[in-house]
DNA sequence: GATGAATGAGCCTTCATTCAT
DNA sequence: TATGAATGAAGGCTCATTCAT
């Protein structure tokens, strides 16, 4: 167990769907197996247990989240440029992967602390880590004001953010990139005008 | 049933305090029950159900929140002025009714398109309309930047502001009044300094 | 839950015949709430658990045996009568609680170390005590012969006593009066004849 | 399936350990061929049922206990000579076969009744019978004492030496040896002294 | 022989709700 | 207004067993 067959797989893929929209507890083990065309107790010849499938879920949001804030962080260019692109790549992942964006939303406050689920609270440890560099070199370099607390600063991007996915649907009037594009022009001046 | 007695209160202050915390569908009519000290079945001598208790605590909270809105929007000052406002006092009621605005964060997505929640639809709708005039008047009037979709606007503030009762706990190092005040000044004048 | 409503008693009951028969695992909560006339669910409502039932059958039983033992240990006479006195009183609780002692002879090997099963282990080694005090008095006081170590003596004692229940059976050839009496003949001035 | 392969043997071996410490039905077709480095499907090429192995496990131990049996039944010496070889090879049993003699104790009881099982009882009324003759001919030739029930005194000796078993730990302070020479001298002698 | 996937029956337990007293 | 007892539906999970590959 751990290994991917294809029903691991696809019961991955079914889950992640129906808990994304009617959350974890609210799904049940049966709602998956049904629509996997699998009996219930069959669930459990690929996953130790129905929390395991949601650990399964995050896990892999949260690693392939982090892999790229981590890459960002180490890429060349300024703070402001890489903060930038933290939350271009953030608006990205909200597009392509809404429903692990939303369990990850949902979910994540009740079970960070959970036994199976300190991961959630290191990794949301160490992005906090890797957006709050790019936020203090900016205010150290001059390039951000610094009348901001700049903890405060980074909560209130990153809520900013990810809260977009529980109503950006995409195909309407906007975009990742033109969501990114209102925001970062919003968050880089302001709202008021030079004369306001 | 919808009458006032103590009990009902009693209920009602015990049903947020749970719901908050637990959320909604972990905490158990017998926990409820328990913490006011009469049998489970006799909560519904109160209520007509658990769902009941819930509607009467979101309702309750819109209708004070959309009030206060309502006469915020109808004062008199500038577009700006009146915006501020809005967000201040949104602070403040995180900070006062932190358990209220955790419930309404958590539980209204799903529960708006279920019967008998209806309610939260239409007054999410008319406080996005309030909240947007400000925007537009000030958009129209010169004092807001108009590069910016003022729909994104409303929902990029209005996310920030709410989702900040996940992690604000008064008596640290922020009150009600210097998250407005750090949030306000980010919101009027962006991140940069005129230099960067 | 924990005081003695009608309810209450004729699942003890019925458990008690149950688990005697066919062994606790074997017994479900079904079959107890079948014979009691309600839903398995509704048992719960008496009880915290299949397992707080066992708990309270052997609780129940261990505090009796104890009582009676304690007070015989207690009693006036002579070290050999009080010993007959407990072996006697062993073969009486055989013909007269046979559901209770089947169910401690068979499972309370397995449930000693489990928790809430604490007091197994404590009663054991109490009534060993009590047991003990009466062969070691009568060893030293030169009534029993001292060639055997007085603790294989009870073990074997205990051993032979409380496994008759798995094959005495009231109504046949033999009393509790009589299975003391043989057995205690046996036990006094052994198998051998003095030519013997 | 009935020839003895090496993986039947090894599955054998495990099942005895295993079904000795934790009880026949808390024993898993998955412990089992989990130790023996198989799936539990692959445990059906060796066995028939999880009841088969059980089968086999009982059918052996008591087919060479009933051979030793007849053996001394049938050698020379007093009925007292017999009787005590049997219940010396008894603790012998006990000291090198414990987990088969535990099996036998635990699960026999419920078994002698299904069916697959009818051997049990055929071979235990045949242990009776061996048992018993030795210790009628005792009475009959004045070596034993005759007031005692021989089919009492019968199963009080059988239950006294197995249930050794279940507390009985080589190493200890005894070995088989030493618990057949306690045993025996207070089957032969009694516990009284002369003068008691 | 063994794997891997699945079955089907059953298990203990939870919980919102009802209702006679 | 409570209680106490019960319902009924469901939930997560276990396990001996089967069978195509």
């Amino acid at each position: 167990m751990g290994d991917g067959s294809e029903r691991r797989d696809q019961i991955i893929v079914i889950a992640r769907r129906l808990i994304a929209a009617r959350g974890y507890s609210a799904t049940t083990v049966r709602d998956i197996a049904d629509e996997a065309g699998i009996l219930s107790g069959s669930l459990y010849h690929h996953f130790a247990s129905k929390e395991a499938v949601l650990q399964e879920i995050l896990h892999g949001f949260q690693h392939d989240t982090l892999s790229a804030f981590e890459r960002i962080a180490a890429s060349g260019g300024s703070a402001r440029e890489r903060l930038d692109q933290l939350i271009e790549h953030a608006f990205l992942t909200i597009e392509q992967r809404p429903d692990d964006v939303r369990i990850y939303q949902n979910e994540t406050g009740f079970l960070m602390t959970q036994p199976g689920f300190e991961f959630l609270a290191d990794g949301a440890a160490r992005i906090e880590e890797l957006w709050l560099d790019q936020i203090m070199e900016g205010q150290e370099t001059g390039v951000f004001r610094d009348t901001i607390d700049p903890r405060l600063a980074f909560r209130f991007i990153r809520d900013t953010v990810w809260s977009t996915v529980f109503w950006f649907r995409p195909g309407g009037s906007h975009t990742a990139a033109s969501m990114s594009e209102n925001y970062l022009d919003l968050l880089h001046h302001g709202m008021l005008t030079v004369e306001g």
